[in-house]
Parts: C-alpha cells; structure tokens; sequence
DNA sequence: ATAATTATCTATCGATAGATAGAATTCTTC
DNA sequence: GAAGAATTCTATCTATCGATAGATAATTAT
C-alpha cells in the first residue's frame, strides 16, 4: 500500500485525479484555462507570472499546480482547449467540403462558393471582433515562436483547413491536391487572412484605420475575394499550359 | 558645484556619457546590441534574462545598465539598430522607386518591373537565409504584441516600404495612392511574403519542404509574381466601372 | 606624468519568480 | 451524519530576476 502510493506518485506528480472529479473541480478548471487564454496571449508565456494567472482566474496559486501540475502543463491546456474549441466551430465546414468535393456531380460554380464561404468565414474568425479574439493572439504567438502548444494546434486545426482549402483549389483547377503549386496557393490564400490580423497594427496604421470595424472587414473580404478569383486564374493558365 | 553634479545626476541616471565615447565603448555596445537581439528574437524581452544578454554578449551584468539604462533600454537600441540597418538596406530602392514614379514618362511596363524588383527583394530579406535572419524574428515578435520598438521599426521601415509599394501601384492602376484600394492591395501583397515568414512553420509542414530553399524560394516568387499580376488587373478593372 | 574621463569589474541588494508541504475545508457517498 | 475523496487554503522554500553600489582598470587629455 505504500508501495501503491510510491508507485503512484513515481508516474505523475499530479494530485489532481482527473478522471474523477467534482464538478465544482472542473469550473474552477475551465475559469482558470479562461482566464490563463486572455494572459497569455496579451503577455505570452514568459511575461505572465503564475500569481496573476491565479488573481485573473479568482484562485490560490497552488491551485495551478493542482489541475495542471505546472505552469507549462497549464499553457498546453489552453492550446488544448483552443484547438478543440477552433475544431468544433470549424468542423462541419469541414465536413461539409469533404462530402462535396468528393462527389463527383458538384458543379466548379459550387466548388468556388464552399471556398469562399471558407475563406470568409476564416476572416470573421481572425479579423472580426468577438469572443474567439484573445484566442487569436495565442495563435499569432505560437505561429511566432511554435512550442509543443503549435503542434496541438496544427494538427487539430490548421493542416485540416488547409487540406479542405487544398482540396478544392485541386478540384476547382483539375489538379491533384498533393500538388504544390495547389498547396503553395492554398497557403498564400490564407496566409493573406492571417497577415491581416498578425500584421494588424501596422496594416491599420497604413491604411489609416481605426480598426476592422463591419464596412472595413466587408472591403478587405471583397479584395480577398478578387486575390482568389485571379489566383485561381493563374493556377489554370499553368494548369494548361502543363497538363 | 555640489549644486551643478546634483543637477547633472537628476536629469538622466545614466552613468555612459553616449555623445563622447571612446572606440572601445563603441565597440562593446555594437556587441552587446548584436547579442541581444539573437537573444531577444529567440525568447522574447520577458523570456530573456539580462544574465543570459550579458554572458552572450562576453560582458558582465552592469555593462548593460552602464551602456543602456535598463534591459528595455537596450531593446529599444535593437529596434533602433534594426531599422536603421533595414533602412540603409532598402533605403536606395526607395528612393528609386520615388524618382521612377515622379516621372510622367516612365512606362506602366518599367514601374511594374520595379514592384516585382521591390516584392522579391523583400521576400529575399524575409525568407532568405542570411545574417538578417535573426533580426526578422525581433520584427515579427513585435508585430504580434507592439511595444515601442515597433513605432520606431515602423516609422522607419514599414511605412516607407509600403508607401512606396502603393505608390507604384496607384500609377500603374493610375489612381491616388491615398486610395483605400490601392493600399489595400499593396499591403495584401506586402502581407503575403511576410506570412510566409510568420506562419513558416506551419507552410513548411503543411507543404511538406524542410525549408525555403533557393529552389523552393523561386517557386514562391513565382507565385507572388502571379498574384500580383492578378490583384493588379483585379484593381484595374474595378477601376474602369469607377473611373 | 598626472589628472580627468570612460569602461569594466566584484559583490550584493530587494523583489519576485515558480513550486511545494501540509493543514483546513468542502463535497460526495454510503 | 460519518467516512473518505476532492478541493482550496496559509505559509514558506529556493532560485532567479533586474538593478545598483562602489572599487578598479583602461584610456585620453593636459
């Protein structure tokens, strides 16, 4: 029995059994993964100090080694968290386009609607002013400087929406989806959303903006929306030009 | 007297008289500058401890606050030092690129030789492997959570770069470079080479390359080459409906 | 040469970082 | 309502942080 417990405590440090918990364990959990998300991302990981994790989340601070053992087993958490919450309101989209692109009676008219849905929808999601924004920086600073965190996000999130955007720019300029110029389009597509919100406070400054209010956002869609058209178009001149 | 040194010590802390210096001083600062912004590019201004700055740079701790005041004294020189080498290097390009447009007879041919001149230079700068690599990281750091290095980086640098590419835009679309459209699609195409650079880890993985190799650096060019090509005529057009 | 200035060192400060032990409390279950 | 598990607390440890004092060495000017 003491063995058991040696044994026990060899395998993790943790006291915290997750498996089995109290419900009021599992808020207290989720109001310090939401108050770690906005910290972290508005000071990253190094400028935010445990004590001011457990004063946002409205805990002791050894309650942070409690549930997440660590300060590092914390930030995985909101990576976790961030990748689960990306993939549940991205997934039927997803979905969505998988079914379709893989139905061989789906129009390339059709095709290029899922694709710009996407792509909008990815706008909304990066630029647009909502409850996902202090999420946002998190990513911004992972994609910045990737730790274990990134390969939770990519993996659960981006390489998925990537494929799906691959996939139909493939299916739209009937070219297999492996391809690199499709993927290397489908890269510049979305790197160009991305930019807008990593590159935000210098795009704002030159362009005179206050921020990306609803008009604004419409604008910038319109020109992502152009970029799309006239990329698709140069893929399909390449495209015939080696067939 | 007594007065005059009390006066002298109020106005600044500062110990290192920055306006006569001997060689050696100068010497130790440009070290200091240079290993502090690997330093800081790596880990981030709260990830990155004065001791580590001071044994990188082969000088111990009080040389720091001797040449700079604080630690984030020093990491303004960096911002500093970055844009001036920035400016310096792409400063000619510049001016250039201003002569050029100012020029009634300067054929829409020419100027668009000039953007794609000016495009591939940044994308060599930003994806390239060189001696400025480092510093990029410093700049993308900063660009994620803005502190007062990034004015001076912008105000520089950015600024500059951008207004020039919107400028060869405007006159090759001819339309005002103050457009809201014009600058838009410049800071599109401005944004897309630095995504590359920001999300790197995630194109790199998702295209499958181990890195932006002088091939595969080509094959990027090409595709900005396109899309700029595409956004152009995209401009273009809308410009003939709204002359 | 010597005085004044500039540069660098050793030693150490007070503050805060992340982490933990162990007691006290709250909740669930029987 | 008592036993036992889960949760939260107070108090504290050690390591490291940025910064400074004050002495010493190196360089230049007179």
């Amino acid at each position: 029995m003491a063995q058991d417990r040696m044994m026990r405590s060899a395998e993790s440090k943790r006291r915290h059994n997750s498996e089995a918990g109290y419900p009021r364990g599992a808020e207290t959990r989720a109001r310090i993964i939401l108050a770690a998300l906005e910290a972290f991302g508005t000071h990253g990981f190094g400028g935010t100090s445990t004590r001011l994790l457990a004063d946002k989340a409205g805990v002791t601070l050894p309650a942070l080694q409690y549930y997440f053992d660590d300060k590092e087993g914390l930030y995985l958490a909101c990576a976790a968290y961030i990748a689960e919450a990306l993939a549940s309101r991205l997934g039927p989209q997803i979905e969505k386009i998988a079914v379709r692109v893989a139905d061989p009676t789906t129009s390339r008219r059709a095709l290029r609607g899922l694709l710009d849905e996407l792509l909008d929808n990815l706008a909304d999601l990066f630029l647009g002013t909502h409850e996902l924004e202090k999420w946002v920086l998190f990513i911004i600073r992972e994609q910045a400087q990737p730790t274990k965190a990134f390969d939770i996000i990519y993996e659960h999130v981006m390489r998925k929406v990537a494929m799906s955007c691959a996939a139909l720019i493939a299916q739209i300029v009937n070219r297999p989806s492996i391809d690199s110029e499709v993927r290397l389009c489908a890269a510049g597509l979305i790197g160009q959303i991305i930019f807008f919100r990593t590159g935000r406070t210098a795009v704002l400054r030159f362009l005179d903006w206050p921020d990306f209010d609803a008009d604004r956002l419409a604008t910038v869609k319109v020109m992502l929306r152009n970029h799309t058209t006239a990329a698709l178009g140069e893929l399909r001149k390449a495209t015939r030009r080696t067939p």
